[in-house]
Order: C-alpha cells, then structure tokens, then sequence
DNA sequence: GCACAAGTAGGACGACCGTCCGAATCTGTC
DNA sequence: GACAGATTCGGACGGTCGTCCTACTTGTGC
C-alpha cells in the first residue's frame, strides 16, 4: 500500500476518533485498531501523536476551506451563504448530538490540556469568522460584520453544545429557524428589529 | 485534621482543577499536590477516582442551587432575576476566558467519556433550565417558556465557549447587553419583536 | 533473480496512571 | 502512660500510555 494511502487512512480515523472520544482520550491502539495497522507502524508516518493532530486540524482547514468556497460560488447572495453556514447544523444533527461540534469541542479541549496545537485549531473558527464577516459585509453591514459574525458562530456553539447534553434534535431545528428568521430581518430590506425570539413567539401562539 | 476538612479539601482542589484542565487530564498527583497530602490517602475518603467526581458535581449542584434560590428571594422581578442568571458571565468573565464554562464543558468531556457520571453533571443543565423556565413561565411566557430557557442556556454556552476560543472578555459584554436587551423586549409589555441584534445595530450606527 | 528502498510488524522501554496496602502517626479516653 | 480508633504516609501493584527499535515483508529497477 502507498504511503500516501495509509497516511490518509490514519488521518481519517484519528479524526473521527478525536471528534467523538477526545484528543486525549483516543490513544495509539484505538488508531490502530480502527485502520487495522500495527501500532509500531505509526511512528513511519509521523513522528509523535501530536504530529497526528496537526495532521487532522490540517485536513479540516483545507475541507472546511474548500466547503465555504464552494459556497460563494454557489449561493448567489450573501444571505443564501449565510444560510448554508446556519444549516450545517441541520445537516449534522444526528453527529452534533452525540458528540457535539467538532470545531468547538476540540478547540476546547485543547485549551483545557495547554496543548501547543491549540492556536491552530483556533484557525478553524477563525476561518468561519472571517468568512461570515465577509457575507455581512456584503450585506451591507460594514461596521458591525464581525460582531455579527462572532454572534452567529456564539449561537451554533450554543445549539451544539446543549444539542449534545440534551440529546435533542428538535431543539437543533428550533434554533436554526430562528437564526433564519434572525437573518430575515436583515435582508427584507427595511431596518427591522434583529430577532432571536420570533421563532420562539411563533410557537407560543400555537 | 478531622475527616470533614481534608475531604472538602479534596473536593475543593479537585473542582479546580477539572474545571481548569478537564475530568481525565487532572491526576491524582495533581490533585495530591494542591492538596498537600499523600497520594495513597485519597482512598480513606474516595473510593475512587469516579467518586471524587460525584462528590465535585453534588457540590456544584448544591452551590447552584443555594444561588438560584437567593435569587428567588432578592430579585422582585422574574426579569431581574433573568438578569442575574445573565450576569454569571459578566461576573465569571476572567475565569470563563480561561477555562470556558465550568458545566458546559464539564458535561462535553463527560459526553466524549462516556462516563457513567455523565447524567449527573446534566443535571447542572437541567437545574438552571427549570428555573429559567420557571421565571419565564412567571413573565407570562408559560406556552414557550422552556423554549426561552433553552435559548438563553444555548446563547450563554455559545459566549462562553467563543469567549474562550478568542480569549475575548469585549465579546462577552457585548453579547451580555443583547441578551439583556433581547430580554427587555420580553418586559417592556408591548408585543415587541425579540431582539438578538438590536446591540449590534447600535454598534452598526456608532 | 538480485539489490535495495519502502513499508509493515511486533515487541521492548520508561513513565505515569488509578488503585491498594501495611506501617507510622496523631488524637482523645480511661 | 497505655490503649484504640482515626487519619496519614509512602511505596508496591498491574495496566496502559506514547515512543522507539529491530527484524521482516513487499515491490521495483536493473
């Protein structure tokens, strides 16, 4: 088998098992048992588990990268754009409520563990910052983008998080239609009140 | 020492030190060392290292509890006290820049576990998600009032966890005060539209 | 069919983990 | 001052971790 090939193989296991047992928890043997190699192979392809993590926050910068470019050219408005970040949630649920965000729950356990890696898995949210900073500013919303776009990123962290505790889909699609609605308020054109609530009053009036 | 003492000694370094650097990274030498006591006495009070765990949840949970309920007592208003919950990051700021939530990712490395405790520290979740409700229900929200505890829950664990990302006190304050302003459109008595933004549109208009 | 590099296997290593245990020390009572 | 129970100590234990090393297999070019 190529080196590349196997490499690859490692990569992609280590980044499913990082995502739902942790950094720390997810050891040598788990890696190997998963991609069926011997655990003394590993030391070929890299030098140390830590290089492992590089590898796989490497491989989320790019595919995370190549997914928000495909976004500007697909959706033709900002708001569209901006409405395929929100549904990501959607798309993910049944992940995100099992083991939450992939972004944030490494970023967090990094920052717990003071691993030197940690700046680099930043780069992933600050990759969805700048992004959604942009598609605000598209939308006319020059001054304020980036708290918008850190706003925004707040609430899916949010959804994700209490999605995992709860073990609550439906609470996921809750919360997505109302970060829509919120976005709505910012594409009808008039100058409208930013909603977090509508969806929520929606629902009372049942 | 009596035997009261060194256990809530224990109990105490060991909340410290899995708030700051998680659950499974804090060893019992860790724990040992800010104690200053041996390491083979921790098994004349715990019987294991998952018991220490219990013992730190039963006592946020008793904490948490005797807060919300002081709130019940001063804050006149349900709103007041909303704000109060609100105000948890305000006051925690330093730390949750740190360390994040000391619940929400307590529970997202309980999840990540597995671990048989992990019910346990949900119901930390599950304390302030019924008094929030409750609060929201005495506001007159009763159809969507868990709703609203919910979405309050979710956008203070997403400030908490961006907060920590971007070690980003600013941030908090900023989504603090469009909390609070989102929670006065439920109190002002008219049927205003829920704001998540109006703070933002004032930074906008700066 | 041989040489040589690329890739893999499996176990040895030192360190640390949670756990457990027997001895030492402290504390209060008669 | 002797005794008993409560408390602490320091080290031993088996297991797992990340790391490293050497031998073996595989494939390719001559």
């Amino acid at each position: 088998m190529s080196d590349q090939t196997t490499r690859n193989h490692i990569i992609e296991a280590a980044d499913q098992l990082f995502y739902r047992h942790g950094y720390e928890h997810t050891s040598f043997s788990d890696i190997a048992d998963a991609v069926q190699i011997s655990r003394g192979n590993f030391y070929y392809h890299f030098k140390s588990k830590d290089e492992i993590l590089d590898a796989v926050i490497n491989v989320r910068l790019a595919s995370t990268r190549k997914m928000l470019e495909q976004w500007e050219i697909e959706g033709k408005q900002p708001a569209d754009r901006i409405r395929s970040f929100i549904h990501i949630l959607i798309a993910n649920r049944a992940d995100i409520k099992r083991y939450g965000c992939p972004v944030g729950t490494l970023c967090t356990e990094l920052t717990k563990l003071t691993h030197a890696s940690q700046a680099e898995a930043n780069k992933l949210f600050t990759l969805f910052r700048t992004w959604l900073r942009r598609q605000f500013t598209l939308l006319g919303r020059k001054a304020d983008a980036d708290a918008l776009a850190m706003h925004l990123l707040a609430r899916s962290q949010g959804v994700a998080t209490l999605a995992s505790a709860f073990h609550d889909e439906k609470f996921i699609k809750q919360e997505v239609q109302q970060m829509c609605e919120w976005l709505d308020s910012y594409t009808e054109g008039a100058a409208l009140n930013a909603s977090g609530g509508r969806g929520v009053d929606k629902a009372a009036r049942r």
